[in-house]
RNA sequence: CGAGGUGUAGCGCAGUUGGUAGCGCGCUUGGUUCGGGACCAAGAGGCCAUGGGUUCGAAUCCCGUCACUUCGACCA
């Protein structure tokens, strides 16, 4: 139900932002919290925009040769155990099963914080041959990190996701699926979440445990904070040498594969929630939205008015829209307020004067602007608003993003820039001492952003001179 | 794990110097309404987080525990 109370808290979104979005997301409905810390429940009007995603998503994938398969949640802690960085880099935040049956184990077994393991094991067992590569699956499930802190969406003890695995016969084409998955997410994000994002590749010291190289998609958060919202993995050999999957190759020779992972997670419903909203509550982008447009009868009462709005709804919907009719005997501005906090992109209102006219009002979420349009070919009408709704939705936070993306020479500069929620761009010489630097000073991460030339000849933090410059974006992140 | 904050009706909160429980929203029923959070009437709903003290008497004072939450450190 709409909250008048709440409508009341969060108009001023920019007072306590973290405290907003909590509110959003428990108060639309997306989500509640579990019985136990940091779980969430993902409520029914959530769980649909994380569908369209992953309706979206896994058309991608497939149109690039992957599909899908799935492997069990419990892995035994002895596979867990067989690449050392991967173990010490979850170790910390694995759940861990002892007692199954009511009998202990012989051996535990850990809830899977991410599958590479599983998956290796069964590679291992599955490639023989170089015509067995390339292998490219993707699995849709949900893991368990045990974290401290806790947030819905952004950080849950369990969540869900997909993870990519694949594995290749040669080096420059699993590293080439590296990037080309991160580009895939970089391009999803433009065209259904409405989300500009950068790309870069993360540190050595924020890489994922057991990978030769991370690389991770960073979106602009309305206050001014990053928050990673996918990450690419290149393995290089490092689990196939762990798990032994080798394969005998044209030449007759036993070689291990090359691997690549890759994942996004329901953490892009929290991204697309702070990246949209408004004072008013959820803005959702046409493409991921549960219902694209609402449809409320004013003076319902009135002879005729139902008929037609259900009509109307009717119409829509045999157009492939998502349609709400809404005959619930409340009053029409409460209707109003209730959608507009649930971020619908387009409310139709059909009354006695618009019937009369043949036309509907109509009002669009991104803008709030309200106008008329004409009954006949309304199907036609709508679905040509809710690209526009998508098309501008982007535009704008694009527009948001670039005006609060600023270059910083030194650490004064960057310092001020981060002050002012702004993201920086600076030169560094990849020195983890000045990386810690970013951090202990300015609580910053930094990306090296790809094929970016450096636009001065010294490290922004150290002030050296190196052959080795690269751009990096600096920002502080969720 | 460190520092704050909060636990009273489904939600948001009052509750005075200790005297046995209130408000708003929501919910139920009936009626009138309906173009930006309508109105009237009648209802239902509480072991005041929990364990111990102090007291004739505790939501209120004291000590402990637990839960939630915000900010740090760690991570998708």
């Amino acid at each position: 139900m709409a909250d008048k109370q709440f409508v009341k808290e969060i108009a001023d979104i920019n007072v306590d932002f973290p405290q907003w979005y909590t509110d959003v997301v428990l108060k639309t409905q997306l989500v509640d919290y579990g019985p136990i810390k940091g779980t969430m429940v993902i409520r029914p009007y959530g769980y649909a925009i994380w569908e369209n995603i992953q309706k979206e998503l896994d058309a991608r994938f497939k149109a690039t040769g992957h599909q899908n398969a799935y492997f069990p949640m419990l892995i035994p802690q002895s596979l867990l155990n067989k690449e050392a960085e991967h173990v010490e880099g979850f170790a910390p935040e694995v759940a861990v099963v002892n007692v199954a049956g009511g009998e202990k184990l012989a051996e535990p077994c850990v809830i899977r914080p991410t599958s590479e393991t599983i998956i290796c094991s069964m590679y291992s067992k599955w490639i023989n041959s170089y015509r067995d590569l390339p292998l490219k699956l993707n699995q849709w499930a949900n893991v368990v990190r045990w974290e401290k802190t806790t947030r819905p969406f952004l950080r849950t003890s369990e969540f869900l996701w997909q993870e990519g695995h694949t594995i290749h016969a040669i080096r420059e084409e699993s590293l080439a699926e590296t990037l080309d998955m991160l580009h895939l997410y970089h391009d999803f994000a433009r065209d259904v979440l409405a989300m500009p994002t950068f790309i870069g590749q993360k540190s050595e010291k924020e890489k994922f445990a057991g990978a030769e190289a991370t690389y991770g998609m960073e979106a602009m958060m309305l206050d001014g904070k990053s928050l990673q919202a996918g990450t690419t993995h290149h393995f290089g050999q490092k689990f196939s040498k762990a798990y032994d999957i080798q394969f005998l190759d044209k030449d007759s020779k036993h070689k291990y594969v090359w691997q690549s992972s890759w994942g996004v997670s329901t953490r892009l419903i929290g991204a697309i929630i702070m990246a949209h909203g408004d004072q008013r509550g959820l803005v959702l982008p046409p493409k991921v939205a549960p219902i694209q447009t609402v449809v409320i009868p004013v003076a319902a009462h009135k002879a005729g008015v139902i008929e037609k709005a259900a009509e109307i709804a009717e119409v829509l919907k045999s157009c492939g829209i998502r349609v709400e009719l809404d005959v619930r005997d409340q009053s029409p501005g409460w209707k109003f307020n209730e959608w507009e906090m649930k971020g619908v992109p387009v409310r139709i209102e059909v009354g006695p004067r618009d019937i009369e006219q043949g036309v509907v009002t109509f009002s669009r979420r991104d803008t709030c602007e309200k106008a008329t349009m004409p009954i006949n070919g309304i199907a036609k009408s709508v679905a040509v608003l809710l690209d526009d709704i998508q098309t501008k939705m982007y535009e704008k936070s694009l527009a948001f993003r670039d005006s609060h993306v600023k270059l910083a020479h030194n650490m004064d500069e960057l310092g001020k820039v981060l002050d002012d929620k702004c993201f920086a761009k600076v030169v560094w010489d990849k020195n983890p001492a000045c990386e810690a630097l970013f951090k202990e000073k300015f609580q910053a991460t930094v990306r090296v952003m790809l094929d970016e030339k450096p636009f001065q000849n010294v490290c922004a933090c150290c002030g050296h001179k190196s052959d080795d410059l690269v751009v990096a974006l600096v920002a502080r992140a969720y």
